[in-house]
DNA sequence: GTCTATAGATAGATAGAC
DNA sequence: GTCTATCTATCTATAGAC
Protein backbone atom coordinates (compact mmCIF):
# COMPACT_ATOMS: atom_id res chain seq x y z
CA UNK A 1 0.00 0.00 0.00
CA UNK A 2 1.83 3.80 -0.65
CA UNK A 3 1.73 6.14 1.52
CA UNK A 4 -1.25 8.26 0.18
CA UNK A 5 -3.61 4.66 0.89
CA UNK A 6 -1.83 4.49 3.96
CA UNK A 7 -2.90 8.25 4.94
CA UNK A 8 -6.57 7.71 4.30
CA UNK A 9 -6.90 4.55 5.83
CA UNK A 10 -4.99 6.24 8.80
CA UNK A 11 -7.19 8.88 8.76
CA UNK A 12 -10.33 6.46 8.85
CA UNK A 13 -8.97 4.93 12.10
CA UNK A 14 -8.38 7.99 13.84
CA UNK A 15 -11.73 10.04 12.68
CA UNK A 16 -13.57 6.49 14.12
CA UNK A 17 -11.30 6.55 17.52
CA UNK A 18 -10.77 10.30 18.07
CA UNK A 19 -13.07 11.99 15.73
CA UNK A 20 -11.88 15.21 13.20
CA UNK A 21 -11.27 17.75 16.07
CA UNK A 22 -9.97 15.47 17.98
CA UNK A 23 -7.13 14.27 15.68
CA UNK A 24 -3.92 15.96 14.76
CA UNK A 25 -2.05 15.98 11.40
CA UNK A 26 1.04 14.54 13.66
CA UNK A 27 -1.08 11.49 15.01
CA UNK A 28 -1.78 10.66 11.43
CA UNK A 29 1.61 10.59 10.17
CA UNK A 30 2.57 8.41 13.63
CA UNK A 31 -0.06 6.07 12.34
CA UNK A 32 0.70 6.04 8.68
CA UNK A 33 4.16 6.38 8.52
CA UNK A 34 4.07 8.76 6.15
CA UNK A 35 6.20 12.00 7.34
CA UNK A 36 4.46 15.74 7.15
CA UNK A 37 6.26 16.44 3.14
CA UNK A 38 3.82 13.33 2.07
CA UNK A 39 0.84 13.92 3.89
CA UNK A 40 0.81 17.81 2.15
CA UNK A 41 2.15 16.68 -1.29
CA UNK A 42 -1.01 14.58 -1.60
CA UNK A 43 -3.67 16.58 0.04
CA UNK A 44 -4.56 20.11 0.81
CA UNK A 45 -4.45 19.75 4.88
CA UNK A 46 -6.06 17.91 7.39
CA UNK A 47 -9.37 18.73 5.76
CA UNK A 48 -8.69 17.75 2.46
CA UNK A 49 -7.15 14.27 4.20
CA UNK A 50 -10.58 14.11 6.04
CA UNK A 51 -12.84 13.97 2.93
CA UNK A 52 -11.31 11.86 1.01
CA UNK A 53 -11.55 9.35 4.22
CA UNK A 54 -15.11 10.47 5.13
CA UNK A 55 -16.10 10.01 1.48
CA UNK A 56 -15.12 6.09 1.93
CA UNK A 57 -16.80 5.71 5.01
CA UNK A 58 -19.61 6.89 3.52
CA UNK A 59 -19.44 4.58 0.17
CA UNK A 60 -18.99 2.16 2.83
CA UNK A 61 -21.73 2.34 4.55
CA UNK A 62 -24.37 2.90 1.79
CA UNK A 63 -22.65 -0.52 -0.14
CA UNK A 64 -23.29 -2.75 3.10
CA UNK A 65 -26.74 -1.53 3.49
CA UNK A 66 -27.70 -1.76 -0.06
CA UNK A 67 -26.51 -5.47 -0.51
CA UNK A 68 -28.68 -6.37 2.68
CA UNK A 69 -31.94 -4.23 1.29
CA UNK A 70 -31.49 -6.15 -1.91
CA UNK A 71 -30.48 -10.11 -0.29
CA UNK A 72 -33.27 -12.74 -0.38
CA UNK A 73 -36.41 -12.98 1.81
CA UNK A 74 -38.72 -10.95 3.10
CA UNK A 75 -39.03 -7.17 3.68
CA UNK A 76 -38.95 -7.59 7.09
CA UNK A 77 -36.59 -10.53 6.93
CA UNK A 78 -34.21 -8.51 5.05
CA UNK A 79 -34.54 -5.28 7.53
CA UNK A 80 -33.84 -8.09 10.52
CA UNK A 81 -30.73 -8.64 8.55
CA UNK A 82 -29.65 -4.92 8.56
CA UNK A 83 -30.54 -3.78 11.91
CA UNK A 84 -28.59 -7.25 13.21
CA UNK A 85 -25.49 -6.77 11.23
CA UNK A 86 -22.70 -7.38 13.14
CA UNK A 87 -21.27 -3.95 14.58
CA UNK A 88 -18.61 -2.54 16.93
CA UNK A 89 -21.17 -1.49 18.86
CA UNK A 90 -18.60 0.50 21.63
CA UNK A 91 -16.86 2.29 18.58
CA UNK A 92 -19.75 3.92 17.00
CA UNK A 93 -20.57 4.39 13.75
CA UNK A 94 -17.51 6.01 11.71
CA UNK A 95 -20.53 8.12 10.07
CA UNK A 96 -23.12 8.91 12.20
CA UNK A 97 -20.21 9.82 15.03
CA UNK A 98 -18.92 12.69 12.44
CA UNK A 99 -22.70 14.49 12.66
CA UNK A 100 -21.44 15.15 16.61
CA UNK A 101 -18.04 16.88 15.41
CA UNK A 102 -18.54 20.70 15.22
CA UNK A 103 -15.81 21.46 12.62
CA UNK A 104 -17.11 18.55 10.41
CA UNK A 105 -20.58 20.18 10.67
CA UNK A 106 -19.40 23.15 10.33
CA UNK A 107 -17.33 22.85 6.88
CA UNK A 108 -19.86 22.11 4.00
CA UNK A 109 -17.87 19.80 2.13
CA UNK A 110 -17.37 17.53 5.05
CA UNK A 111 -20.57 17.53 5.64
CA UNK A 112 -22.27 16.90 2.60
CA UNK A 113 -21.21 12.88 2.82
CA UNK A 114 -22.22 12.39 5.61
CA UNK A 115 -26.09 14.44 4.79
CA UNK A 116 -26.17 12.04 1.50
CA UNK A 117 -25.02 8.46 3.23
CA UNK A 118 -28.36 9.00 5.84
CA UNK A 119 -30.71 10.74 3.60
CA UNK A 120 -29.79 7.48 1.24
CA UNK A 121 -30.53 4.93 3.93
CA UNK A 122 -33.14 6.54 5.38
CA UNK A 123 -35.09 6.87 1.83
CA UNK A 124 -33.79 3.22 0.55
CA UNK A 125 -35.17 1.36 3.94
CA UNK A 126 -38.48 3.79 3.19
CA UNK A 127 -38.70 2.32 0.10
CA UNK A 128 -38.26 -1.12 1.28
CA UNK A 129 -40.92 -0.69 4.04
CA UNK A 130 -43.48 1.03 1.45
CA UNK A 131 -43.06 -2.58 -0.38
CA UNK A 132 -43.60 -4.10 2.49
CA UNK A 133 -46.60 -2.47 2.84
CA UNK A 134 -47.97 -2.72 -0.87
CA UNK A 135 -47.34 -6.52 -0.44
CA UNK A 136 -49.74 -7.09 2.41
CA UNK A 137 -46.77 -8.06 4.64
CA UNK A 138 -46.92 -4.88 6.82
CA UNK A 139 -49.44 -3.04 7.81
CA UNK A 140 -51.30 -0.04 5.82
CA UNK A 141 -51.32 1.87 9.18
CA UNK A 142 -47.75 2.08 9.00
CA UNK A 143 -45.97 5.35 7.66
CA UNK A 144 -42.70 4.25 5.55
CA UNK A 145 -41.00 6.99 5.95
CA UNK A 146 -41.26 8.31 10.02
CA UNK A 147 -40.36 4.49 10.65
CA UNK A 148 -37.70 4.01 8.59
CA UNK A 149 -35.93 7.11 10.22
CA UNK A 150 -37.20 5.36 13.60
CA UNK A 151 -35.06 2.49 12.71
CA UNK A 152 -32.02 3.93 11.73
CA UNK A 153 -32.12 6.23 14.62
CA UNK A 154 -32.36 3.10 17.14
CA UNK A 155 -29.30 2.15 15.34
CA UNK A 156 -27.42 5.55 16.22
CA UNK A 157 -28.88 5.72 19.35
CA UNK A 158 -27.68 2.47 19.99
CA UNK A 159 -24.13 3.12 19.86
CA UNK A 160 -24.87 5.96 21.96
CA UNK A 161 -26.39 3.87 25.37
CA UNK A 162 -23.88 1.24 24.35
CA UNK A 163 -20.69 4.03 24.56
CA UNK A 164 -22.98 5.08 27.83
CA UNK A 165 -22.84 2.00 29.42
CA UNK A 166 -19.53 0.20 28.24
CA UNK A 167 -21.71 -2.40 27.02
CA UNK A 168 -22.63 -4.09 23.14
CA UNK A 169 -25.62 -5.65 25.12
CA UNK A 170 -27.35 -2.58 25.44
CA UNK A 171 -27.11 -2.20 21.52
CA UNK A 172 -28.60 -5.22 20.83
CA UNK A 173 -31.53 -4.52 23.23
CA UNK A 174 -32.20 -1.40 21.23
CA UNK A 175 -32.76 -3.66 18.12
CA UNK A 176 -34.31 -6.30 20.15
CA UNK A 177 -36.98 -3.62 21.00
CA UNK A 178 -37.24 -1.89 17.71
CA UNK A 179 -37.86 -5.39 16.19
CA UNK A 180 -40.27 -6.57 18.64
CA UNK A 181 -42.35 -2.99 17.77
CA UNK A 182 -41.91 -3.58 14.14
CA UNK A 183 -43.33 -7.26 14.51
CA UNK A 184 -46.92 -6.32 15.90
CA UNK A 185 -47.17 -4.45 12.42
CA UNK A 186 -46.76 -7.93 10.77
CA UNK A 187 -49.77 -8.95 8.83
CA UNK B 1 -23.80 34.84 39.35
CA UNK B 2 -19.97 34.43 40.80
CA UNK B 3 -17.25 33.33 38.53
CA UNK B 4 -17.05 29.94 39.72
CA UNK B 5 -20.63 30.20 38.66
CA UNK B 6 -20.30 31.38 35.06
CA UNK B 7 -17.60 29.06 35.05
CA UNK B 8 -19.66 26.26 35.01
CA UNK B 9 -22.34 27.17 33.32
CA UNK B 10 -20.00 28.59 30.60
CA UNK B 11 -18.48 24.89 30.41
CA UNK B 12 -21.82 23.17 29.98
CA UNK B 13 -22.48 26.00 26.79
CA UNK B 14 -19.27 25.07 25.60
CA UNK B 15 -19.38 21.20 26.10
CA UNK B 16 -22.84 21.39 24.34
CA UNK B 17 -21.65 23.61 21.40
CA UNK B 18 -18.05 21.53 20.97
CA UNK B 19 -17.43 18.94 22.78
CA UNK B 20 -14.57 18.15 25.67
CA UNK B 21 -11.55 17.77 23.32
CA UNK B 22 -12.88 20.50 21.03
CA UNK B 23 -13.11 22.94 24.44
CA UNK B 24 -10.35 25.31 25.42
CA UNK B 25 -9.41 26.57 28.72
CA UNK B 26 -8.98 29.75 27.17
CA UNK B 27 -12.69 29.62 25.60
CA UNK B 28 -14.36 29.11 28.60
CA UNK B 29 -12.28 31.65 30.35
CA UNK B 30 -13.54 34.07 27.23
CA UNK B 31 -16.93 33.29 27.51
CA UNK B 32 -17.47 33.59 31.43
CA UNK B 33 -15.44 36.54 31.56
CA UNK B 34 -12.72 35.13 33.91
CA UNK B 35 -9.00 34.84 33.84
CA UNK B 36 -7.00 32.01 34.42
CA UNK B 37 -6.23 32.86 37.99
CA UNK B 38 -9.97 32.13 38.90
CA UNK B 39 -10.23 28.82 36.66
CA UNK B 40 -7.91 27.42 38.12
CA UNK B 41 -8.58 28.82 41.97
CA UNK B 42 -11.75 27.15 41.84
CA UNK B 43 -11.30 23.82 39.82
CA UNK B 44 -8.40 21.81 39.17
CA UNK B 45 -8.48 22.18 35.45
CA UNK B 46 -10.05 21.39 32.80
CA UNK B 47 -11.59 17.91 33.44
CA UNK B 48 -12.22 19.57 36.87
CA UNK B 49 -14.89 21.80 35.26
CA UNK B 50 -15.93 19.76 33.16
CA UNK B 51 -17.06 17.22 35.72
CA UNK B 52 -19.01 20.00 37.59
CA UNK B 53 -20.84 20.78 34.16
CA UNK B 54 -21.73 17.01 32.85
CA UNK B 55 -22.79 16.45 36.32
CA UNK B 56 -25.55 19.27 35.99
CA UNK B 57 -26.30 18.06 32.80
CA UNK B 58 -26.90 14.78 33.86
CA UNK B 59 -29.24 15.91 37.18
CA UNK B 60 -31.20 18.08 34.25
CA UNK B 61 -31.74 15.29 32.13
CA UNK B 62 -32.99 13.03 35.16
CA UNK B 63 -35.28 15.72 36.49
CA UNK B 64 -37.32 16.58 33.07
CA UNK B 65 -37.66 13.16 32.82
CA UNK B 66 -38.89 11.95 35.97
CA UNK B 67 -41.12 15.11 35.65
CA UNK B 68 -42.94 13.78 32.27
CA UNK B 69 -42.90 10.09 34.00
CA UNK B 70 -44.90 10.95 36.42
CA UNK B 71 -47.01 13.37 34.85
CA UNK B 72 -50.71 12.83 34.65
CA UNK B 73 -52.44 10.46 32.21
CA UNK B 74 -51.94 6.89 31.09
CA UNK B 75 -48.45 5.45 30.54
CA UNK B 76 -48.76 5.71 26.73
CA UNK B 77 -49.39 9.36 27.00
CA UNK B 78 -46.61 10.11 29.35
CA UNK B 79 -44.27 8.18 27.54
CA UNK B 80 -45.59 10.38 24.53
CA UNK B 81 -45.44 13.79 26.64
CA UNK B 82 -41.69 12.59 27.26
CA UNK B 83 -40.66 11.51 23.75
CA UNK B 84 -42.45 14.94 21.92
CA UNK B 85 -40.59 16.94 24.56
CA UNK B 86 -39.75 20.33 22.60
CA UNK B 87 -35.76 19.78 22.01
CA UNK B 88 -33.14 21.42 20.38
CA UNK B 89 -32.65 18.67 17.41
CA UNK B 90 -29.87 20.69 16.12
CA UNK B 91 -27.64 20.92 19.05
CA UNK B 92 -28.27 17.27 20.16
CA UNK B 93 -28.39 15.83 23.81
CA UNK B 94 -26.00 17.68 26.21
CA UNK B 95 -25.30 14.24 27.95
CA UNK B 96 -25.38 12.39 24.80
CA UNK B 97 -22.76 13.73 22.50
CA UNK B 98 -20.55 13.10 25.41
CA UNK B 99 -20.76 9.85 24.90
CA UNK B 100 -19.08 10.22 21.49
CA UNK B 101 -16.02 12.30 22.75
CA UNK B 102 -12.51 9.92 23.39
CA UNK B 103 -11.56 11.84 26.68
CA UNK B 104 -14.59 12.08 28.48
CA UNK B 105 -14.89 8.33 28.01
CA UNK B 106 -11.53 7.67 29.16
CA UNK B 107 -11.92 9.82 32.07
CA UNK B 108 -13.87 7.12 34.83
CA UNK B 109 -14.82 10.34 36.53
CA UNK B 110 -16.11 12.06 33.78
CA UNK B 111 -18.23 9.17 32.28
CA UNK B 112 -19.44 7.98 35.13
CA UNK B 113 -22.45 10.96 35.30
CA UNK B 114 -23.09 9.81 31.70
CA UNK B 115 -23.25 6.11 32.02
CA UNK B 116 -26.04 6.87 35.62
CA UNK B 117 -27.90 9.29 33.20
CA UNK B 118 -28.82 6.82 30.79
CA UNK B 119 -28.89 4.16 32.90
CA UNK B 120 -31.47 5.70 34.96
CA UNK B 121 -33.47 6.81 31.71
CA UNK B 122 -33.99 3.69 30.12
CA UNK B 123 -34.35 1.79 33.79
CA UNK B 124 -37.38 4.30 34.87
CA UNK B 125 -39.20 4.40 31.40
CA UNK B 126 -38.61 0.10 31.40
CA UNK B 127 -40.81 0.35 34.51
CA UNK B 128 -43.23 2.59 33.52
CA UNK B 129 -43.68 0.10 30.06
CA UNK B 130 -44.27 -2.64 32.66
CA UNK B 131 -46.63 -0.75 34.67
CA UNK B 132 -48.28 -0.11 31.29
CA UNK B 133 -48.41 -4.23 30.96
CA UNK B 134 -49.84 -4.70 34.00
CA UNK B 135 -52.58 -2.55 33.64
CA UNK B 136 -53.55 -3.80 30.18
CA UNK B 137 -53.13 -0.67 28.77
CA UNK B 138 -50.38 -2.73 26.49
CA UNK B 139 -50.24 -5.56 25.09
CA UNK B 140 -48.46 -8.00 26.91
CA UNK B 141 -46.22 -9.57 24.39
CA UNK B 142 -44.06 -6.18 24.67
CA UNK B 143 -40.73 -6.03 26.50
CA UNK B 144 -40.16 -3.74 28.71
CA UNK B 145 -36.68 -3.06 29.05
CA UNK B 146 -35.71 -3.60 25.23
CA UNK B 147 -38.47 -1.24 24.32
CA UNK B 148 -37.28 1.47 26.52
CA UNK B 149 -33.77 1.03 25.65
CA UNK B 150 -35.13 1.49 21.79
CA UNK B 151 -37.48 4.58 22.63
CA UNK B 152 -34.53 6.11 24.02
CA UNK B 153 -32.25 5.27 21.51
CA UNK B 154 -34.57 6.84 18.92
CA UNK B 155 -34.12 10.42 20.67
CA UNK B 156 -30.95 10.13 20.91
CA UNK B 157 -30.36 8.56 17.08
CA UNK B 158 -32.73 11.39 16.03
CA UNK B 159 -30.22 13.87 17.06
CA UNK B 160 -27.59 12.42 14.84
CA UNK B 161 -30.21 11.84 11.89
CA UNK B 162 -31.77 15.34 12.33
CA UNK B 163 -27.57 17.20 12.30
CA UNK B 164 -26.40 14.73 9.45
CA UNK B 165 -29.50 16.15 7.21
CA UNK B 166 -29.28 19.91 9.03
CA UNK B 167 -33.20 20.00 9.81
CA UNK B 168 -34.82 19.32 13.27
CA UNK B 169 -37.60 18.23 10.88
CA UNK B 170 -35.78 14.21 11.05
CA UNK B 171 -35.76 14.51 14.89
CA UNK B 172 -39.47 14.80 15.22
CA UNK B 173 -40.50 12.07 12.31
CA UNK B 174 -37.64 9.76 14.30
CA UNK B 175 -40.35 10.06 17.03
CA UNK B 176 -43.47 9.79 14.95
CA UNK B 177 -41.97 6.42 13.83
CA UNK B 178 -41.19 5.52 17.26
CA UNK B 179 -45.34 6.41 18.68
CA UNK B 180 -46.65 4.73 15.51
CA UNK B 181 -44.76 1.47 16.02
CA UNK B 182 -45.86 1.45 19.71
CA UNK B 183 -49.46 2.39 19.09
CA UNK B 184 -49.69 -0.95 17.63
CA UNK B 185 -48.85 -2.43 21.23
CA UNK B 186 -51.70 -0.71 22.92
CA UNK B 187 -54.72 -2.50 23.59
C1' DG C 1 -10.25 35.39 44.80
C1' DT C 2 -8.57 37.40 40.66
C1' DC C 3 -5.05 39.09 37.61
C1' DT C 4 -0.81 38.98 34.59
C1' DA C 5 3.38 36.70 33.24
C1' DT C 6 5.44 32.79 31.78
C1' DA C 7 6.40 28.13 30.01
C1' DG C 8 6.81 23.64 27.67
C1' DA C 9 4.15 20.99 24.42
C1' DT C 10 1.39 20.42 20.49
C1' DA C 11 -1.46 22.05 16.31
C1' DG C 12 -1.40 22.90 11.62
C1' DA C 13 1.11 24.35 7.91
C1' DT C 14 5.17 26.08 4.80
C1' DA C 15 10.00 25.93 2.77
C1' DG C 16 13.34 23.89 0.62
C1' DA C 17 16.81 20.04 0.22
C1' DC C 18 17.20 15.55 -1.89
C1' DG D 1 7.43 11.92 -3.68
C1' DT D 2 9.50 12.12 0.74
C1' DC D 3 12.31 14.14 4.31
C1' DT D 4 13.90 17.64 7.82
C1' DA D 5 13.83 22.29 9.46
C1' DT D 6 11.22 25.99 10.73
C1' DC D 7 7.24 28.99 12.03
C1' DT D 8 3.17 31.13 14.35
C1' DA D 9 -0.59 30.26 17.18
C1' DT D 10 -2.85 27.76 20.59
C1' DC D 11 -3.20 24.31 24.51
C1' DT D 12 -3.00 23.46 29.33
C1' DA D 13 -1.04 24.63 33.39
C1' DT D 14 1.97 26.98 37.04
C1' DA D 15 3.94 31.11 39.54
C1' DG D 16 3.53 34.89 41.91
C1' DA D 17 1.82 39.77 42.45
C1' DC D 18 -2.18 42.25 44.31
Amino acid sequence: MDKREQLIESTRELLWERGYVGTSPKAIQERSGAGQGSMYHHFQGKSGLALAAIGRNADDLRARAEAEFTGSGTVVERITVYLRRERDALKGCPVGKLTQDPDVMADADLRKPVEEAFGWVTGRLAELLEEGREKGELDASLDPLATAIALVAVLQGGYVLARAAGSPDVFAKAVDGALGLLATKEN
